[in-house]
DNA sequence: AATTGTATAATTGTATACAATTATTAAAAT
DNA sequence: ATTTTAATAATTGTATACAATTATACAATT
């Protein structure tokens, strides 16, 4: 044996999957885009084989589509959508945070408030455009105090799509401040044991976030009316 | 051109992939059991390549597992997870009656009613075995009526997992008649455009069937104490 | 000019061959 | 007897070749 650190093997498949899923959320492969398997393959420098494998998740995910006629593209952002995939995780996410309440720690409560420090640091001190992730550290932390793992797994999908159409509308500015606060009573309601108000705390915290996604898609589409 | 009716080629890929899925949740291929893929290939009459990206998507569902060694075996049946999908199911089907109840024309009354006459029929009749199945239609038809298309595709996921589990438990008999009784409340509060009362009496539908659920698992599990 | 038909090219779907990894077996060493 | 080692077999991962399908270009027809 080599070593007590079993690091499990890198495959190009789940490799591929990775990057073609990253890039789809950063929009470098942009929303119903028609993409071929060829230049994917040549894009990412691997074969066919792992990149379909690849292909057939991100299809389950439903971050590619396939058309009637077999060509892929990328999914579409629409607002019915990003309405949806925010309702559900408002749900999921607040039962989420009404669990962690049950089961904090005061430890647990330290951890969130030191986290949130951080956030607003980072924020403050000008390298915020990556607050969405910094964000969900936060959320991160509730789920494991949640032990929800069914839960998380399904969150995490979600998430995924709502980060996307977060960097889709370039979020960021006013929001942050806004969602500092809103982490900010989260973590209060938590730290009271308080289940149903951290439960609907978190709720309208996913929902105040959705209000300002659609608030920047609307204004996308209508700068589109050229 | 042949047809108005532009029927989708039939992919081997995706005969793979559903008839693996059902194989699954029949517990044809049973929780924790490894399977290899050239066995399963010739059980399904297919090459490698398709078997494979039917897998990549079952793994992607949670169906099937890889393992650290980079063997598969089908997934696990735990109380814990049960739990959580029907938990997951209530919010998301709860909120999808509200829906429903909010969009009801007098002619989606009508239907509703005469579907749950004939589950309720066919179940008197004898041939009740797949009375989960026809339970579904009512619900079925109720993701219709909400239009909630993100929260319908990702239940549809969901409930692939759950029939696996009623599947598992030989989940029967008495609980068709109580089943019975929630879909014609669900209905009644429907009929009443009263959305909070459909919503509650759908998660109290799912979340009996949850009860029914663990306890035959649980009964299954003192059983294995031999 | 618009439409149809046909040949060609481009793309996706499947099978197979081979490489890399993991499991199994049996012999050798302690 | 137990452990180690090496050889073999079994299994998964990847690349490539080819088949099936779809798109494109262009001539022929109306």
């Amino acid at each position: 044996m080599d070593s007590s650190v079993m690091r499990t093997r890198r495959l190009s498949k789940d490799n591929t999957y990775f990057a073609l899923k990253q890039k789809i959320i950063d929009s470098e492969l942009k929303p119903d885009q028609v993409v071929h398997e060829e230049s994917l393959a040549a894009l990412l420098g691997v074969s066919r084989t792992p990149l379909r494998e690849a292909i057939q998740r991100l299809e389950n995910e439903e971050f590619l589509v396939r058309q009637p006629n077999g060509r892929l593209r990328v999914a579409s952002v629409t607002m019915e959508e990003v309405r949806e995939i925010f309702l559900i995780r408002s749900m999921l996410e607040g039962y989420i945070a009404k669990s962690a309440a049950k089961n904090a720690t005061d430890n647990d409560i330290q951890n969130l408030t030191a986290m949130i420090g951080n956030i607003k640091q980072s924020f403050q001190s000008g390298k915020s455009q990556d607050f969405v992730s910094y964000g969900f550290e936060f959320h991160d932390y509730l789920s494991e105090m949640s032990d929800l793992k069914t839960f998380v797994k399904i969150l995490n999908h979600l998430r995924d799509h709502a980060l996307r159409y977060c960097r889709f509308v370039s979020l960021h500015g006013d929001w942050n401040t806004q969602a500092d606060e809103e982490h900010n009573h989260i973590l209060q309601m938590i730290a009271d044991r308080n289940e149903d108000g951290a439960e609907k705390a978190m709720q309208d915290h996913i929902l105040s976030s959705l209000s300002s996604a659609l608030e920047r898609i609307q204004g996308i589409q209508a700068n589109r009316e050229d």
